[in-house]
DNA sequence: AACTGCCTCCCCATAAATGGGGAGAAGAAA
DNA sequence: TTTCTTCTCCCCATTTATGGGGAGGCAGTT
């Protein structure tokens, strides 16, 4: 009788936790070893547990699903990650494959497919969901999407720091000299910031840049 | 031996209402009838079907949980109806009581929650989430939130249909000139729409009136 | 008839955002 | 050393957005 595959649980609603769970009992080779409620819950325990498999929600409090991915890297945790997504969004699906993770389920999915996904990245293959892997399919066509192999990220043109920063800003309604004001640098570096996020969001406007961090869970 | 309560569940996301429903399971007096996965689901469910209680979600694609609070209202349809948001938004908790919601959960609360609420519920009370029930009593300073008890709406400044529309394309990123050729209408007019707009909901800019349309699923 | 809410449009003015360009300093990477 | 990225700041100009006011027409209510 072989061992049963061990499964961590993220999210920060506890009865999508509870049902997980009860999906995943269902099942007689995958145990559920835990769960936590918030980004910073998971890193503690990872620091000091592990499973073989993570599910793990993009959107959580202190510290989202991507800062997560971001963690486990620079720590060099090796553990396989299925992404939990409300939102199909490629652009987000790029980066998290490129920060490691192993599979993406949404949430829209029936319970069944949690099984089949586990199961999947057990096996060392990837899992997306029919709607993400449809848009995959459309960003890189020609490249198939399966065991092994990884897309790369051709959109992947990461924010940096500071942009980051500027666009949680606007996105909480600061105007650029309030901006400038919060951050100790001149309106014209604000506005420097604005124009670089503008071109590599590619939006229109401000509100084109607030919909986008709400969108790729950057406040 | 008295009848089981008969709830329905309402929710976009098939996991969340298994989860829901595995609770559910754990009590003896409650049964769930079945499920809908769409806000027109749900309506086509209460045309023909009645249940003691529903449990609704109000972010659902084909009418939100407030059109079918509406629907429901206008087809005299009497239903027990239990909101579970993600979201604490005291404008959408009022304007959801003034639609006859009769309580709030949190996607946050543990599932132990959801049978205590389908039972107060059932025996005529309201019944809210502590975060929900802190910020309602917040503002209704001195009025106590209990059963058959139900606070006046004081910010229910309901926006107009036009201000509406107004208010959905400033979200999508358009101008007020683009609104203006959309719309068929002056610019002038759409600058009078972004100023109400900007008084009525009480934020300062494009980027706070997207953000409103987010919260209160106006898009 | 008087009132009220809504839709429409205009005047004025200032503040903010967008779009294009250039450029220096610091630090990391090659 | 050279190259690259990031952060910083500035010039220019135009377009949008915000803030204040007023006002006519129309429908429905009292």
């Amino acid at each position: 009788m072989k061992e049963k595959i061990q499964v961590h649980v993220a999210d920060d609603h506890k009865i999508l936790i509870e049902g997980i769970i009860a999906v995943i009992n269902t099942d007689e080779d995958i145990e559920v070893e835990g769960y936590s409620l918030t980004g910073k819950e998971v890193i503690d325990w990872a620091e000091k547990n592990t499973a073989d498999i993570l599910i793990l929600d993009i959107n959580m409090p202190h510290y989202d699903g991507i800062e997560v991915l971001k963690f486990f890297k620079l720590k060099n945790i090796n553990l396989k990650v299925i992404i939990l997504s409300s939102y199909d969004d490629v652009k987000l699906v790029v980066e998290m494959l490129n920060l490691g993770a192993n599979g993406f389920l949404s949430k829209d999915s029936a319970g069944e497919h949690i099984i089949k996904a586990i199961k999947a990245i057990h096996e060392g293959e990837q899992y997306f969901s029919d709607a993400i892997k449809n848009n995959l399919l459309k960003l890189y066509t020609g490249q198939k999407v399966k065991a092994g192999q990884r897309p790369e990220s051709t959109i992947a043109h990461s924010l940096t720091d500071r942009e980051v920063e500027v666009l949680k800003l606007i996105a909480q309604e600061y105007s650029s000299p309030e901006i400038a004001d919060l951050l100790n640098i001149s309106q014209s570096t604000v506005d420097t910031y604005r124009k670089s996020l503008l071109k590599k969001t590619n939006v229109k406007n401000a509100v084109g840049l607030a919909m986008y961090a709400v969108k790729n869970k950057i406040i």
